[in-house]
RNA sequence: GUGGGUGUAGCUCAGCUGGUAGAGCACUGGGUUGUGAUCCCAGGUGUCGCGGGUUCGAGCCCCGUCACUCACCCCA
């Protein structure tokens, strides 16, 4: 016997069945419409790239080992785009010269990273990226939190079920050469060390900075200023605060933030302001959002100086934490009526009334076969549909047809120009009333 | 790449100290011509993830392998 082929999608990518996908779109709409109102224009840019945007800048040896690489006919070296920040970088320096600035861009699109898949990580995601480009001033970090608290409340989430926590990597300079007089060279992995401060043990950060060259006294000194929160601000260098675009937030906008010196980020581009968002509830460790300012993003491509910010937020977390506090939506219904004829003879009648309930608005099946009709009526409730329009011989003869509603399980009989207006009003009085895209329930705070 | 857990019907799972595989749900058809829940009847060729080994005999034990999953590494 030949072996079939499996059918399950390949490691770490997922299949999105109808049920799946309304899900998923009814999250990403609501983002959408919040993203636009602030004036964001949506961009799209391919899928594959030149593998070396990737190689010379992002995450380099990580680069080498996440990045899915082929090579086309002609030699080139391509890549699966394993983040959309080089492309849009690459599409800003093209265009720099035609574009207004500053310029307030988002999008949506899937990325690949060839790594082991587990609970938040996977090998292909989709991921909104919103990014304002060419400003170096702090109000773009300012009006970026308050397009994140936006995204929140529109997908109903409340401000406990998540927290912002925000650093700005100027501060974070300062504080390890000002404060724990850490070498300028040391700046960078001291840093590495620092991302991981919440993972790893004490005698191990120990080891590890030790291993980094810093003495005893040093390690104490970075470990109380990691500690110290807020007041830390007060024991930097007014220059270094003078920098900072994050002050201005934190002076203007306290409430929507919470300032957080252990906030690094692994991406080299960053050179003020990082941010993470992450959950409340310990179920989902990992970083909902994520985002930061770069001074120099498009210098692979034009000599040019482009500062800006952004973030992304991908549909792996998201839906665990949404999921995580019954905020996920329920599936949308794929019709609004369907019309049954109920003789072999009857689907051209069928088709015709069909069309009559598109022109009034509905989106309507006809059945394909004849069968039992309780079993038809079952099946196209199960689908969604509200109303049905039974074309039978009798009535179609006087010129009637039957229109029932699948709900309240009653049935008036029309003339066929009267089975789109009366169907329609079946179907608003039906969605007003148990209206589709409510959270269902589902048990919060496990684990 | 490293480690743990798990692989039995479409789904959720049961299967005793080894004796040639089960339940519930779901699904399909029927219970006479045009009316849905419930009810009755009927419907499964499941390579027990795959390969090898031990055994008279393996879903069960042993080895390997693959997949899923959780964590590590790393990270949008």
């Amino acid at each position: 016997m030949s072996e079939l082929l499996p059918t399950a999608p390949y490691r770490g990518t997922r299949d999105f069945l109808p049920a799946d996908y309304s899900v998923r779109e009814q999250v990403f709409h609501r983002l959408y419409e919040v993203i636009e109102s602030f004036g964001y224009q949506r961009y799209d840019g391919p899928i594959l790239e030149s593998a070396e945007i990737y190689e010379a800048k992002s995450g380099r040896e990580l680069a080498d080992q996440q990045l899915y690489t082929l090579v086309d006919r002609g030699g080139r070296r391509l890549a699966l785009r394993p983040e959309m920040t080089p492309s849009v970088a690459r599409m800003i320096a093209g265009h720099a010269g035609e574009l207004t600035f500053p310029a307030r861009w988002y999008t949506n699109v899937n990325c690949h990273r060839y790594e082991r898949p587990q609970r938040g990580r996977l090998r292909e995601h989709w991921q909104i990226n919103v990014d304002v480009f060419g400003t170096e001033s702090a109000q773009a970090e300012i009006e970026l939190v308050e397009l994140v608290h936006a995204m929140f409340a529109a997908l109903g989430a409340s401000t406990d079920m998540w927290r912002l926590r925000i650093n700005d990597r100027v501060l974070l300079e300062s504080m390890l050469v000002d404060l724990v007089k850490v070498a300028p060279e040391q700046v960078k992995p001291v840093s590495k060390l620092i991302d991981r401060w919440e993972k790893l043990p004490a005698d191990r950060l120990a080891e590890d900075a030790a291993g980094l060259g810093l003495s005893d006294g040093q390690f104490e000194r970075l470990g109380s200023a990691l500690r110290s929160g807020l007041a830390l601000l007060d024991e930097l260098p007014a220059e270094a605060k003078a920098r900072s675009t994050l002050v201005p937030v934190l002076e203007q906008v306290p409430e929507l933030v919470s300032y957080d010196p252990l906030i690094v980020r692994g991406l080299d581009y960053y050179t003020g302001t990082v941010f993470e968002i992450f959950d409340t509830d310990p179920a989902n460790p990992r970083a909902l959002f994520g985002g930061g300012r770069y001074a120099d993003l498009a210098g692979l491509f034009t000599t040019q100086k482009i500062p800006g910010i952004g973030f992304a937020c991908g549909d792996v977390t998201l839906p665990d934490f949404l999921a995580t506090h019954g905020l996920l939506p329920a599936a949308a219904p794929e019709v609004d009526a369907a019309v049954l004829p109920l003789a072999g003879d009857l689907f051209g009648p069928a088709r015709s009334v069909a069309a009559g309930l598109r022109a009034a608005g509905l989106r309507t099946t006809v059945s394909l076969e004849q069968r039992k009709l309780g079993k038809e009526l079952t099946r196209v409730a199960r689908a969604g549909a509200l109303v049905a329009v039974l074309v039978g011989a009798e009535d179609w003869a006087r010129g009637e047809v039957t229109v029932r509603d699948l709900g309240g399980r009653d049935q008036v009989t029309v003339p066929v120009a009267e089975a789109g207006p009366a169907a329609a009003r079946i179907v608003r009085a039906g969605r007003g009333i148990g209206s589709a895209g409510r959270g269902i329930g589902s048990t919060a705070g496990a684990g």
